[in-house]
DNA sequence: TAAACATTTGAATACCTATTCACATATGGA
DNA sequence: TCCATATGTGAATAGGTATTCAAATGTTTA
């Protein structure tokens, strides 16, 4: 079959266009699959549970996750920049939180999906 | 500092002792996190707000999406296999759902998500 | 000041992945 | 049967990315 996209054989007009009508802006659906993104990860994605359950340093998270700090920095840099986390440094330390009324709510139906299972 | 598993300079015991509870199997995060990554991809979200829209056939999405068949057809696979979609094969044309109760809780809060920003 | 330490950063690398292309398969109609 | 069409598939490839390593930065303390 033609490879092109595909423009001549249009089956269904009427499902196209009140689709078309629902879905949001590519640049939006983008952003949106971003924060996925970060989110589809297991080492992002353990940082970010962590981190629903306390407030925590990078070396705490490299402890409790069982890798290097320098990996955890990488992934928080991330996380820090697409607003999902906040760093709040105290002498040394560097303390990270989950940015409320981001993605806390993705992260609770992921908690949910897990239980259907 | 030293690169290896930070093991030596574990700064708040209490803090991971606590999260270390609070955190799922890596097995099942790694799974979570596997349906976040499908979804962290703009075509296959596209696809799946697509289809939460309507029913429709490989040749619509393509259509919708401006990209081949082929190319929805490899994303499609991936969907299926995670079980967020199923197909409905009707003569020539296969009809792709969402499975209910899988991602949509998911699909909702990335929605809610957007409105925020 | 010097040393120790928490964190960051940049380059390198090995791995993953989305798309394309060519082709195969399957179904319906002429 | 032959052809058009809808979909699936496998290999190839280009681009992305998570981790490692080495080094730098900033901060506290001796």
């Amino acid at each position: 079959m033609n490879q092109d996209i595909c423009q001549v054989n249009i089956i269904h007009e009427d499902r196209i266009a009140k689709a078309k009508e629902q879905l949001p802006q590519l640049k939006n659906v983008t952003q949106i699959a971003s924060i996925y993104k970060l989110l589809g990860d297991p080492t992002r994605l353990r940082i970010m549970l962590a981190l629903n359950a306390s407030e925590m340093c990078v070396c705490d998270l490299a402890a409790l996750l069982e890798t290097t700090p320098s990996a955890i920095s990488h992934q928080l840099r991330l996380l820090r920049t697409a607003g999902l986390v906040h760093a709040r440094k105290e002498g040394k330390i560097v303390y990270y939180n989950l940015e409320e009324l981001s993605a806390q709510g993705l992260l609770r139906e992921g908690l949910l999906y897990l239980e259907t299972i």
